[in-house]
DNA sequence: GCTTTTCTAATGTCAGACTTTTAATTGTCT
DNA sequence: AGACAATTAAAAGTCTGACATTAGAAAAGC
């Protein structure tokens, strides 16, 4: 598998992704070792820190783990949900972040996503599901929330609901994208006094997943895309006033 | 920020997550530049390689970039949708195909996302990428079509239709979970000789676009679902009537 | 046969040097 | 004065060689 064309500058980078390709394309397998980092240095023909580049590249993407020790050494790692999950969460956050997407593009893409697994959710839910979607129900219920304790109660929610399609892709797939926004839904949320409608909403859910009524279940998470992007208009409403009053202060001083 | 408290191993892992927490946290932002790695060698408290190896973790997830010669160094990456996309396949193909799972879940998570951006499809679909579309089955209809030269088709076509519902959050998140599934979906495709299925349902999905039914595009979908489950099985059938027949004939001899 | 010690191969880290790249500065010529 | 060329310096990229640390395996001791 391993040579290097004598290409120009960065062999950390081309090492790394040779040794990717051959994971990828079946060469290596789980739990394979690689060969030692001498060894390795002697066949791409570089020093050993060039080598370690390379490896620390590859173990920054879970491709790899090392252990030290005598008969140590780089292994292929075989990748868990956890971290798959955890690496698309960041991934997925700073890709938000970063490129300012417009609210209402997400509110619609995150609930789109998530009434994908309402049939199966009636189907297959069990009374497990269903309970602790009621107790966090109850949980929004309570006076004292916090906002953080509501936010964190919303996700445990709405996690349980696509839980309850049983299906590990959608889970792995749809938390992913619904925690990498969640960062967004808060801002609106933090925002929002009212808490009252969100849990008649999600009454509404918990109610239609208790009878496996699909539809309803997809109608409520309709309705509930359409109130958080009413109450994100009314947030920018708010928020555009207040520049705008700011600018005619101004104006007159 | 950047305190290092002296726990035991791993300097360059856990110099990478002090800059990758500062990153996410918002204290450091796109394009700004770290300190050069002498300046980050002192302030950690560590060597020169060290502080390289935790940069080379942090370029390996496009956190940063690097750029040699003077005033270069290592700059904070505003993540394209590009990058962020190739990661998200990566990562996710490897999770497939290290962790065995059914043909019959991949399928339905398949499908079932791809359901989700119906009603969006349904009410923005554009000529253009009604043409796509049409195409795409123009040319899966001709006989001399290589099993490669379907397969991407293929893909160009379900692309389109997750395109036409013109939201780059449900574009983003959909393309990476269909193209990870792409290998698996044709282990089962390539063997199946008999295209004009999926063919008529391609066409009845394009037809459906074209009068913006949004029912009649999910019933399509589903439709197209059920019937690669079924290749799936038969395929699976087929193949453990080899392994016993070969066993039978052992047991013979 | 079990525990303890020693051995050893591997990663992790360091220090210091050299090479290459690249942008800014300075110098020179027209 | 403006355009082009040479110089310079800062920074990443690379190499060499060494030492520290770890952990499994083998040997020694009981």
């Amino acid at each position: 598998m391993k040579i290097d064309p004598t290409k120009n500058a960065d062999y950390s980078a081309q090492i790394a992704k040779a040794i990717r390709d051959a994971i990828i394309g079946g060469q290596l397998n789980v739990n394979d070792r690689l060969p030692s980092e001498a060894e390795l240095a002697e066949q791409f023909e570089v020093s050993r820190p060039t080598v370690r580049e390379a490896l620390k590249r590859l173990a920054a993407q879970s491709l790899i783990r090392t252990q030290r020790g005598a008969f140590g050494g780089a292994f292929i790692n075989q990748i868990s949900y956890e971290e798959a999950h955890s690496q698309q969460i960041t991934t997925s956050t700073l890709l938000l972040s970063m490129n300012d997407v417009s609210f209402d593009v997400a509110c619609e893409a995150r609930f789109a996503l998530e009434r994908s697994c309402a049939p199966f959710a009636a189907q297959r839910r069990t009374a497990d599901q269903l309970a602790t979607m009621r107790a966090e129900i109850h949980r929004q219920t309570q006076p004292g929330l916090s906002d953080e304790g509501w936010c964190a109660s919303d996700v445990t929610f709405h996690r349980a609901l696509v839980e309850s399609a049983h299906n590990v892709i959608l889970s792995y797939q749809l938390t992913g994208a619904v925690e990498a926004m969640q960062p967004l839904m808060n801002m609106i949320t933090f925002t929002a006094r009212n808490r009252e409608k969100i849990i008649s909403l999600h009454t509404d859910i918990a109610d239609a997943l208790e009878q496996r009524n699909q539809q309803q279940i997809e109608h409520a998470l309709l309705a509930l895309s359409d109130y958080t992007k009413n109450l994100a208009d009314n947030v920018f409403a708010a928020k555009q006033k207040i520049k705008t009053d700011i600018d005619n202060q101004k104006a007159q001083s």
